[in-house]
Parts: structure tokens; sequence; C-alpha cells
DNA sequence: AAATTATATTAGTATATTTTAATATACTTT
DNA sequence: AAAGTATATTAAAATATACTAATATAATTT
């Protein structure tokens, strides 16, 4: 029973866990966005935005909605912004240590 | 530059992404154990468990000291507890959701 | 209804991750 | 210093993910 929320959990962080997805998530921070305007902002494949976009749509972490020709995605969870800011926080630190440990004679 | 960044949260993500290391970080949210407690609660092979260790620590969430014949690991940034934490929360919020759905004549 | 536009899907290949099993290292005790 | 513990590392096989390119779908405009 554990071990299978511990998976959900997991399958969430996987769905999270790569660089265009993050981006994807950051850009709908603000608010929502069409499929085109995502790919073009970020400057990747529109074929390899659907398919990110599905994987986050697949984890019930991002929901669409049409409207004529474009598809609408906007985050379902404004939580997940609260999990990136927070890894934000963490990188900081940890970037933050990896620099004082130069100017510690290392 | 931006997209150097996405990277690294997608690492530190990519590390938290796995059922064995979720609930490694679960069991040290309450203070450090030694490999041999971690493994037996866990009900997983000691090398697995090493590696799976070695996956957290090399992404510098976790870090370790050495007691005696002992290794004995902690979570570096508190902060991660907190990123699982909203997970929870988003999860049964999902899993809320999902029964709803049941509710009504689907 | 044909052409156009926006998005999604599929298949194939390339890469990465996970697991298991065997072995190595590194302290401790005898 | 040999034997015993606790942990780490390595290699191989199995599985999962990612990217590219080609094609399909679905709504819109002409």
């Amino acid at each position: 029973m554990k071990e299978k929320i511990s998976q959900l959990k997991a399958d969430m962080f996987k769905a999270i866990a790569h660089p265009t997805r993050i981006r994807i998530l950051e850009l709908l921070k603000d608010g929502e966005l069409c499929v085109c305007e995502i790919f073009e902002k970020l400057n990747v494949e529109q074929a390899n935005t659907s398919q990110h976009l599905a994987v986050l749509k697949k984890q019930d972490i991002l929901k669409s909605r049409k409207e004529g020709l474009r598809v609408i995605y906007s985050i379902k969870y404004p939580e997940v912004i609260e999990i990136l800011e927070i890894a934000d926080k963490i990188l900081k630190m940890q970037l933050d240590e990896a620099l004082k440990a130069f100017g510690s004679t290392k």
C-alpha cells in the first residue's frame, strides 16, 4: 500500500523531471497558452512539444481545452508551481554552497 | 542559460522520481539512519539501496557521515521534505477528483 | 469539398535508468 | 593479520524515455 503511493508520487515527479517540461510549467505559471505559443517560446519542435504536453496531461498536471483550431493548456493544480519554487530555492542553496567551497582554500 | 537551469532542476527531480528513493526520503524525514536500517525497513537489497542512496547523494540531496563500520545518511536540505508534502497534497486532490468522477453518473 | 492551419500520433532509433548478481573496499574485532 | 561486518562498485541484461521524421486528425477558411 505504502509502496503504491510512493509509485504514484514517483510518477508525478517523473512527469516533471524534464527540462522542456519544467520550462512549459514555468511558462504556464502566469496563465494559459496554446501549443503554438508554447513551442515558439521554447524553440522546440511542435511534435516534441505535443509529446511533452501529453506527458504532463496524462499525469493530471496540466489540463487543456479546445478553442477553434487551437488547444490551450494550463496548470491544473497551482501547487505544482510551489514545488518548482522550492526546487529553485534548493538549487540556489546548492550552488551557493558549491561556490563557497572555492573560497575556502579548496 | 535558462535552459541550463531547467536542466539542473530536472536532474534534481529525476533523482527524487523513484519509489524507493521517495521512501528513503520519507524515512529520513525524522532524522538520520544508517544504510542497514534503511534497507531493512524498506525491504530492499543492500546493494540496490546503496545505489539509490548514491543517486540522492550525488544530487546533493542527502549527506552522509561515517561512524565506525556504518554510514549514516540524512537529508541535506529540509526543503526537500516540503516538496514531498506538496506532492502528497496534489496527489490527494487528484485521487479525490478521480473519485468524484464516479459519483457523477460516469 | 478542397486547401489550410494547429495539434496529435506513430514508428524507429538512440539513450538512459533500473535491477540483479557478483565482487570489491574499508573498518573492526579476534 | 585473519575473519567478520557494513557498505560500495561494477557489469550485464531488461526496461523505460526521448528525439526525429513522417503521417494522421480535426477544425477552419476559401
